[in-house]
DNA sequence: AGCACGCCGACT
DNA sequence: GTCGGCGTGCTC
């Protein structure tokens, strides 16, 4: 009987494609293992084997499969129930989990490879111009990729011109799969065993009086081998003797020491561990024993503990007793708080068992760590890591901490699978029977709702820790202000005090200025225009560092503009303030204060986030002026002022969850304020200071904000009483879209009546020329989730089958955020 | 997604 | 007249 294998390959179908086994093939191959498969006419992708059955499919032949990449499975059987799951949920295909989950470099693509044919005899004068081009490269290069054909003939159908020339027999093409990971190698050198008597090497060095340099590497050599029998590194023996790599390699060539290679490892700590004991405060060992006691009952645990209350060493001691019992941990934080700092504590008290995994990571290194979770290695017991860390291919997970659990960013907005890494982490929990911790100051609405409701237990930590008062803070009206005339710039004459007072006491001070909606656009005084994006619906946003008008959306830049583009008066000047305004404003107000500044436009190289960090902890600077990305997991000591530059444009979001989050926003910056004894002080500049949410977060009053936000969800239908799926509609035509949207939503309205809204178009409607509109739906709790998603996907499917949309896509966001 | 096939407008 | 544009359909 014959054998199938159905895969899962890499793409946006809804389906699984079934190939054919050789009886030999099928002896050897397991679910879980990659496949190279042909797809379409001249395509190879790497698909996972999901099942391997008898049953010949019915209406069409079964390709066989061109290579097996794996000796053992790649993927575990958890992995692919939890990418079903996920793909149930999230409503998107098993190939969109799949390339999420696994490390790019893991999914081999074939590239079709052009060459010229040995000895093709075509008379070079019958070529058109294109094929004269190409042969005349490929003569020069021997082989060409597509793309670099695209590039010479600066077009991009160019598989015509191809397929002519291997009509003719001029070229061939050919399939090339590359193997993307390379294992990391260190070059190591030994002395050649003949030389290793004592005689022997008295004989070299005399024989080598004349080349001192040869000499010199050779007595180091012996120096650095004399007392230990380690193997040596080619790079070490250069840098002790000082030779270069040539004169080393002239050794080599002599026959007197011979070069061999090992392959290391990338990933994983190299440094001391401290393991420092942990020494709990009364209260942390009260919530640690608590959430002990709710593990065993097997609860999702929700731990509120206010900033600088010590839940670090409660996690700590959690992961060390999970690690005790033989069973690996996952310690899951949003991106931006993936701190050195964070990581270095973990490492100093783990050492090499941790494991760090992030996007920011190269592809090599990712298959490391991947490499080592899946055979459960002694370095692989604790990953630390973003989102993504959740498909890693864990054996024994016992344990996964969700730090920072109201974070949005753990949501994947683009692309598919828009899944959300702390929910699905609960799943994940749940399927390993793993505990499973949550974590915050200022926890979601929705887990707090859960922990209220009994779904998960709750664990509180209301005093931070060594006795550390929570911040004072201060509201500031610059509405007032203004009217008054005493503002200078965007600083109240408060902000000005307190600052010059931190200064004098030679504390550090934080300005916050949350960046959306408030980059500087250019405005001509005259007429009023602003220069927009061709391409998006947006302003562009003036950027100093490189004197540029750009686009956030599409990367669109023209230089900065002398003139109004639609007048030609030369009167224009930037609207709106962002952090570089803060800066330039502070640099005037305090022009002996070292002020530095940290945000998407100076933290772009690989190192800059590091090193205004460093700066700032080694106080070399005074002031640090930044976004959200100050908000998370920094300890800075001496940090005694926070400054909220403007709390309204936070407030003021077109969004039901924007006061919820500027709630957590401005308590977590206050919460960089005051970490030692003396009390720290937290001013909020603001043209509301009767808004709700400001008096909230003025006395640290979440449970009144919590009610309050609660109850407007209730009215308004929204998480977590209703749930929610954003259906976007998309083109390139703008009244396709409509009409597509309108139809969508109308066949929605039939079945889910008023629990429709929109279709809408969304803050900006034109994105890289494509038009957007978005429709909701409102799911009641009593509804069914899964009959509620049957039924979009079957509206849906029969809105695939109108010829008049077929150019629309609709893009489906369950719980979008 | 990516690629082939097929039908229409702007150039020589 | 063709070349290249994009809409349509299919991939085991």
């Amino acid at each position: 009987m014959a054998y199938f294998a159905d895969l899962i390959l890499p793409l946006p179908l809804d389906k699984r494609f079934t190939y054919s086994l050789s009886d030999a093939e099928a002896e050897f191959i397991c679910e879980g293992m990659r496949l190279a498969v042909q797809f379409g006419k001249n395509r190879i992708y790497t698909g996972i084997v999901a099942k391997i059955h008898q049953n010949p499919p019915q209406v069409y032949e079964a390709k066989p499969i061109h290579q097996i990449l794996d000796e053992k499975p790649l993927v575990s059987l958890h992995q692919l129930k939890f990418w079903s799951w996920i793909s149930h949920y999230y409503l998107c295909s098993e190939g969109e989990v799949m390339r999420a989950a696994l490390p790019g470099a893991f999914l081999l693509e074939s590239e079709s490879i052009v060459k010229l044919r040995k000895n093709f005899d075509f008379p070079e004068e019958k070529l058109n111009d294109d094929e004269f081009l190409v042969v005349e490269a490929l003569q020069r290069q021997s082989s060409m990729k597509i793309q670099e054909i695209q590039e010479l003939l600066d077009r991009k159908s160019v598989l015509p011109v191809i397929n002519l020339l291997v009509e003719k027999e001029v070229v061939e093409l050919n399939q090339e799969i590359y193997e993307q990971y390379k294992p990391k190698e260190v070059r190591f050198v030994r002395l050649r065993s003949e030389f290793e008597a004592e005689a022997a090497m008295h004989r070299l060095l005399d024989e080598l009086s004349n080349a001192p340099k040869q000499r010199e590497i050779l007595l180091t050599y012996f120096s650095l081998t004399a007392n230990s029998r380690k193997p040596l590194k080619a790079k070490t023996l250069c840098d002790k003797s000082g030779a270069t790599s040539a004169v080393l390699k002239s050794l080599v060539k002599k026959g007197i020491f011979e070069e061999y290679y090992e392959q290391t490892d990338r990933v994983g700590f190299k440094g001391e561990t401290f393991n420092k004991e942990i020494i709990f405060n009364k209260y942390q060992q009260q919530a640690f024993d608590q959430i002990k006691s709710y593990f065993a009952e097997e609860q999702v645990c929700l731990l509120h503990g206010v900033t600088s209350s010590g839940k670090t060493e409660i996690y700590i001691r959690l992961i060390e007793d999970v690690l005790k019992t033989g069973k690996q941990a996952l310690y899951l934080l949003p991106e931006i708080a993936l701190t050195t700092q964070l990581i270095k504590r973990l490492q100093d008290y783990f050492g090499d068992k941790v494991l760090v995994y992030h996007s920011r990571y190269s592809l090599n290194e990712r298959v490391e760590v991947y490499k080592h979770v899946l055979s459960n290695s002694e370095k692989g017991q604790i990953i630390i890591g973003a989102r993504s860390c959740i498909f890693l291919p864990f054996q024994n997970l016992g344990l996964i901490v969700v730090d920072e659990e109201h974070e949005t960013t753990f949501k994947q907005f683009d692309p598919a699978p828009r899944y959300h890494a702390r929910d699905a982490a609960v799943v994940l929990a749940a399927q390993f029977k793993a505990a499973i911790l949550l974590g915050s100051a200022t926890p979601s609405l929705e887990s707090y709702f859960n922990a209220d409701h009994n779904k998960y237990a709750l664990v509180e930590l209301n005093r931070r820790y060594g006795e550390v008062l929570m911040p004072d803070m201060e509201v500031v009206d610059i509405k007032t202000a203004h009217r008054k005339k005493k503002m200078t710039g965007h600083f109240s004459e408060r902000l000005i005090e307190e600052i010059k007072e931190s200064l004098e006491e030679e504390e550090q001070v934080i300005l916050f200025q949350n960046r959306r909606g408030f980059s500087p656009i250019l405005e001509c005084n005259t007429c009023g225009h602003s220069p927009q994006c061709p391409n998006c619906d947006v302003s562009l946003t003036y950027h100093s560092h490189n004197n540029q008008l750009r686009c956030h959306y599409c990367g669109y830049h023209i230089a900065m503009q002398q003139k109004c583009m639609a007048c030609g008066s030369d009167e224009i000047s930037t609207k709106g303030f962002g952090t570089e305004q803060v800066e330039t404003e502070l640099r005037a107000l305090f022009p002996d204060a070292r002020i530095a500044r940290m945000d998407q436009d100076t933290t772009r190289g690989k190192h800059s986030y590091e090193k205004i960090i460093t700066a700032f902890e080694n106080f070399e600077t005074d002031i640090l002026v930044g976004t959200q990305m100050l908000t998370k997991g920094l300890d800075f000591r001496k940090v005694n002022l926070v400054g909220i530059m403007n709390a309204d444009n936070l407030l003021n979001f077109p969004d039901f969850r924007a006061h919820e989050r500027s709630f957590q926003l401005m308590q977590q910056v206050a919460g960089r304020s005051g970490r030692t004894k003396k009390r720290g002080k937290v001013l909020i500049q603001t043209y509301n200071p009767y808004h709700r949410i400001i008096q909230q977060v003025s006395t640290g009053n979440f449970s009144e904000m919590y009610r309050e936000q609660l109850e407007e969800r209730y009215q308004y239908k929204y998480p977590p009483y209703f749930r929610l799926i954003r259906l976007t509609v998309k083109s390139r035509d703008f009244s396709k879209t409509n009409d597509a949207a309108a139809w969508l939503a109308t066949a929605l309205e039939k079945v889910f009546e008023r629990f429709v809204l929109g279709p809408e178009f969304p803050p900006v409607a034109r994105i890289r020329n494509e038009y957007y509109k978005n429709i909701l739906i409102k799911i009641p709790q009593k509804q069914s989730l899964g009959k509620t998603k049957a039924m979009v996907h079957r509206i849906l499917s029969s809105f695939g089958t109108i010829a008049a949309f077929r150019s629309v896509r609709v893009i489906i966001n369950v719980d979008p955020q």
